[in-house]
RNA sequence: GGGUGCUUAGCUCAGUGGUAGAGCGUCGCCCUUACAAGGCGGAAGUCGGGGGUUCAAAUCCCUCAGCACCCA
């Protein structure tokens, strides 16, 4: 006996693994044919920031089912491997872990320090992540692994690699073609890691927050009369006022606002429209004063009707300062804290007037040198600044008036009755707002106005739209198509620079503006008092592309034609120019930008990328473009969208033929998985207690189209336990000699029962094929369960074992055919289970090739189904079924043998029977058939096709159990002739209806008259009896 | 506010117009020499409500309700 007990999943799988990877069993073009086709599979790279969750293990479980499935098929299969840098998360990672053993800091360290510093978390990293995703199962082909920083300048030995050549090379490109520029935006800023974050970063949440009402007072002696109306323009409130009312969840941003603005059709603001009003904060002496303006964005029924435009911090605002020429005034810097650079607020303020009075004109880079920010809010967190505005506001009775009980003050309304509730209080509405909070930080966002990289997403969105509408990439499920086209429809222009330290730096340098080419010295060459803001980078310098340093220095040289030298960053550069002001320099300072690449720029190039980009490689010619992406619904537009615009805009070719998005894998609840909910299922626990092969069959039965992935544990125990069956079925194999045969060919067996097995095999590998060619993992898994457990351990098993104690011709035939079934079963299972199918692959006989590299079997099955066994089989099923249960409902005790009585038995029944009367009186428990003409008094009847069959109770039968066993059956089968027989009398459906479906109805119906007949018969005769 | 889904057995979910399914659970019987992580049998659903299209609707359309997610 080569098996033992149970299968020891611990022990095996490792071992298994190994032994695929000393075959080189997963390398690219492994058990492919001559001249096949290639079928390849990019893995969405894992961060390197941590271990792998269930979301990872669901993913890379499905790409691996389709993997071994064609590489058994025998194409030329490569399952790509590789990390992503994943820059803030891996940053955010490492500088937490520093924190945690007492390092340096990331700014003590400096630059070039911590980037070694996170490589050494990337290798970590990368071990646990590789070693678990082996764990899985995972058949990539790990000689290929890539890293999307591979190659970078701070990549330590053994890190090397094209991926940031690929990089590099393609933002060059991407910004000659004008596709990539840069520019001064509001953009999403997270203080916490003090960068710009993309618009898909950014989670909004719903939070408890104040709307305050405050007074904008009107310049000096204007007053108006401000009237309300209802629907029939009657006048139901007029009042003379000297302000404006205007209502803000954000009173901080107030120092900043440039105007105020009313809708053009609101009469109640028509007399003020053009005047000034004062923004009722900072020092009283030098308010300043901004215009009313009208625009179409102020919604005249929500609140006052009146909106205060902060360009520079409000993501509508701008939108409304720009189309009117508003200015924009940045009021924080990097880490949202109130600026507090330059001049006093007194002199800025001034500069601000003259500018609201039409009195000059600034560009946007000096109006970004104005800070508005009064002195006694300088560098205040922009939240303190909040209350101290607001406590200044009440205390000059500036704020809006309600009474203490009015309702919209919310939790600090009062309820009362008394005088105190009439009291006059501030309105301060209390209302849920949807905040902005960094997906990683978890901050609040800021929207702030700074330079960045942008890609103009619009000039390359329209193939990647072409590209699906056209079926050329297909998109599964459905619905991803349709979010697909609703965001690239409506797309937004793409932040790509990080001010972080961990990623691709943006090949870009930067230089001083030249004024004029001559001979003059140095210092009068160039503009050395260039406008700049050092805390949020706002570069008003010469810049050059370039995919290398030695390039930017040749660029600039050919225009400035003098030395040059690249200093470190953008304080060397100041002082170097300096130095060159002071004539204490020869040369020409530059420096490169600091920012980093957007994380997403590089897993963009992920395809082309791995297989060697821009070097014309082999791999690349051969398995791009690939065959299908598997991914999470979730990065759709993160990831999915961005590879096919980038490869379409480089390569002018799509990435992937297929996507298929999997749902989100959630706890038994449906809700997400995190941490603090403490609902986290980790693969890894889940394959020590349960093994590998069944997280991958669970995972495979529960992967439906479009459907999310509800994990339970019970639904792995029970797969576990089908592993269990699966071993159990071998080991009887081996007990009947199975191992010991060959059965290299196709079976030709002369028993039915045999037949009907290899009928079941083909049918299901028919079915198989279907299932995973259209992604349905869950039928694969489904139809494969019920065919191993339902077919062949129920049924072809029970039936073998007569077989084997026959005489040496049926024996043999059945240990022949068995060994194929075995066979068939372990190679339809490998993609799904490999581990423990391709140990009992190896117990089970010498083999040629091992399991994962076996031939996927390909006959054309409807030539080979033998329809004839398949009917002696279904009948002698049916029979035992029908016995076992008249047993069990007339309460006969299982372990007795019973005699059976047959009537008006035809000769097809009596033949099957003939042929199997051991195998159905072993299952049915049955002593001997005896054939009557009429049934004694007490006997059960059960009908049959082609025959009656009776169980003789005599005395013994409980005629009201009979009584209620019959009519069950005759109501139900009524009901269902009545329905069969009503759609056969509509004229319509018999013109209508397919032909087979029409005849099917007539087979149906014959079958349930026939029996129906039976029932009633017996009914008949037991209502005698009784 | 806009978008996308979901609602089927006690639970978790399949089911793309033709006789309502699976796993788990539950109840009863059984240690029948591959398997008690098992065998055999049973109970359990007006397919969220309403309307429509059709010979035929869980399935297609409309509508209402509840829930989830994504984007403002």
């Amino acid at each position: 006996m080569r098996m033992n007990k149970t299968f020891d999943a611990k022990i095996a799988e490792p071992r298994v693994y190994q032994a695929w990877e000393a075959a080189n069993a997963f390398k690219a073009g492994a058990n492919a044919k001559p001249n096949s086709e290639t079928y390849s599979i990019m893995i969405p790279p894992p961060n390197v920031t941590g271990s792998l969750h269930m979301g990872h293990a669901f993913n890379n479980i499905l790409q691996d089912i389709l993997i071994r499935w064609h590489r058994m098929r025998g194409f030329d299969t490569l399952w790509q491997p590789g990390t992503d840098h994943a820059g803030i998360a891996t940053q955010m990672v490492t500088e937490r872990e520093m924190a945690k053993n007492k390092e340096p800091s990331r700014t003590a360290m400096g630059r070039k320090a911590f980037e070694q510093r996170v490589w050494q978390q990337k290798i970590t990293s990368r071990a646990t992540i590789i070693s678990q995703l082996k764990r899985l199962g995972a058949s990539c082909d790990w000689s290929r692994e890539a890293f999307t920083m591979s190659g970078a300048q701070s990549a330590p030995t053994g890190e090397e690699g094209n991926f940031h050549d690929a990089v590099i090379k393609v933002f060059v490109e991407m910004y000659n073609k004008g596709l990539v520029y840069r520019g001064k935006r509001l953009v999403n800023w997270d203080p916490h890691f003090e960068t710009a974050i993309s618009d898909l970063e950014v989670v909004s949440v719903e939070t408890c927050g104040y709307m305050w009402h405050f007074k904008y007072p009107l310049q000096s002696g204007v007053t108006y009369t401000y009237v309300e109306k209802d629907e029939n323009n009657h006048v139901i409130f007029s009042e003379e006022r000297d302000y404006i009312s205007i209502a803000t969840t954000r009173p901080e941003t107030m120092l900043g606002d440039g105007a105020v603005a009313v809708h053009p059709c609101d009469e109640r603001y028509a007399p003020i429209v053009g005047k000034l009003c004062e923004i009722p904060v900072g020092p009283k002496e030098a308010r300043r004063l901004i215009p009313i303006i009208t625009d179409d964005y102020p919604d005249p029924n929500f609140g006052s009707g009146a909106v205060k435009i902060t360009g520079a911090h409000d993501f509508n605002d701008y939108v409304v300062a720009k189309r009117n020429d508003i200015p924009c005034y940045r009021l924080m810097n990097a880490s949202g804290k109130m600026r507090s650079d330059g001049a006093s607020y007194l002199q800025h303020a001034k500069v601000a007037m003259s500018i609201s009075q039409g009195q000059q004109t600034l560009n946007e880079a000096e109006i970004d040198n104005i800070n508005l920010v009064p002195d006694n809010l300088r560098g205040l967190d922009r939240f303190e600044a909040r209350s101290c505005i607001v406590e200044q506001i009440f205390k000059e009775g500036l704020a809006v008036m309600t009474t203490a009980d009015n309702p919209i003050l919310g939790t600090t309304a009062l309820c009362t009755n008394d005088e105190k509730s009439k009291k006059l209080v501030p309105l301060v509405e209390e209302k849920p707002i949807m905040q902005p909070y960094g997906d990683r930080s978890n901050v609040i966002i800021e929207p702030m106005l700074t330079d960045q990289w942008f890609v103009d997403t619009s000039s390359i969105v329209s193939a990647a739209l072409n590209a699906v509408k056209s079926d050329k990439i297909e998109i599964l499920p459905d619905s991803g198509k349709k979010t697909y086209f609703h965001w690239l429809e409506n797309i937004e222009p793409w932040c790509i620079s990080r001010q972080l330290w961990w990623g691709h730096q943006i090949p870009v340098w930067y230089g001083p503006h030249m004024i004029e080419n001559s001979s003059k010295p140095l210092q009068d060459r160039f503009n050395i008092a260039a406008h700049y803001s050092h805390e949020l980078k706002t570069y008003k310098y010469d810049y050059r592309c370039a995919e290398t340093e030695q390039e930017a220095i040749q660029a600039f040289h050919s225009i400035w034609n003098t030395e040059i030298e690249v200093v470190d960053d953008e304080t060397a550069f100041i002082k170097a120019m300096n130095e060159l002001k002071s004539c204490n320099r020869t040369s020409v300072p530059i420096f490169r930008d600091p920012d980093v690449l957007d994380t997403w720029f590089s897993s963009g190039l992920w395809p082309i990328g791995t297989l060697g980009w821009p070097n014309k490689t082999k791999e690349f010619k051969r398995y791009f473009p690939t065959s299908v992406l598997i991914t999470g619904q979730d990065i759709l537009f993160f990831w999915v969208a961005r590879m096919i615009m980038m490869q379409l805009s480089i390569v002018n070719q799509i990435p992937f033929k297929k996507v298929y998005l999997h749902g989100l894998v959630r706890d038994e609840n449906g809700r997400k998985m995190s941490k603090s909910l403490g609902n986290v299922v980790d693969p890894l626990e889940v394959i020590e207690e349960f093994g590998t092969d069944s997280l991958r069959f669970t995972t495979s039965a529960m992967a439906s189209l479009g459907g999310m992935l509800k994990l339970d544990r019970r639904r792995f125990i029970g797969y576990r336990n089908f592993t269990t069956k699966l071993w159990n079925f071998a080991k009887f194999a081996e007990l009947n000699a199975v191992f010991d045969v060959t059965a290299n060919t196709l079976p030709q067996p002369s028993h039915t029962l045999n037949k009907w097995i290899m009928n079941q095999t083909f049918k299901t590998l028919d079915e198989v094929n279907a299932a995973l060619e259209t992604f349905r993992f869950n039928d694969a898994a489904n139809i494969l369960y019920a065919f191993v457990w339902g077919k062949v351990c129920d049924w072809y098993v029970e039936f073998s074992k007569p077989l084997f104690q026959q005489q040496e011709k049926a024996k043999l035939e059945t240990q022949m055919t068995m060994k194929w079934v075995l066979d068939h079963c372990l190679i339809l299972l490998h993609p799904i289970m490999p581990f423990i199918t391709e140990e009992i692959w190896g117990l089970s006989g010498k083999r040629k090739k091992m399991l994962i590299h076996a031939e996927w079997p390909d006959y054309s099955s409807r030539d080979l189904i033998d329809t004839k066994a398949d009917h002696e089989m279904n009948w002698i099923i049916d029979f035992i079924e029908s016995i076992r249960s008249l047993r069990v409902q007339m309460s006969v005790p299982a372990g007795i043998y019973v005699l059976i009585l047959a009537r008006k038995m035809n000769k097809r029944s009596q033949k099957i029977w003939d042929n199997n009367a051991t195998i159905i009186k072993r299952l049915a428990r049955i002593k001997e058939l005896v054939q009557v003409t009429k049934f004694p008094k007490g006997t059960a009847i059960l009908p049959a096709e082609g025959a009656e069959f009776g169980l003789p109770l005599a005395e013994l039968i409980d005629f009201n159990a009979e009584e209620t066993r019959l009519s069950k059956a005759h109501k139900k089968l009524q009901k269902e002739i009545k329905s069969l027989k009503h759609r056969l009398s509509q004229q319509k459906f018999l013109t209508n209806a397919p032909e087979e479906v029409i005849n099917q109805t007539h087979v149906n119906l014959a079958e349930r008259e026939e029996k129906e007949k039976k029932i009633n018969d017996a009914l008949t005769r037991l209502k005698e009896m009784s």
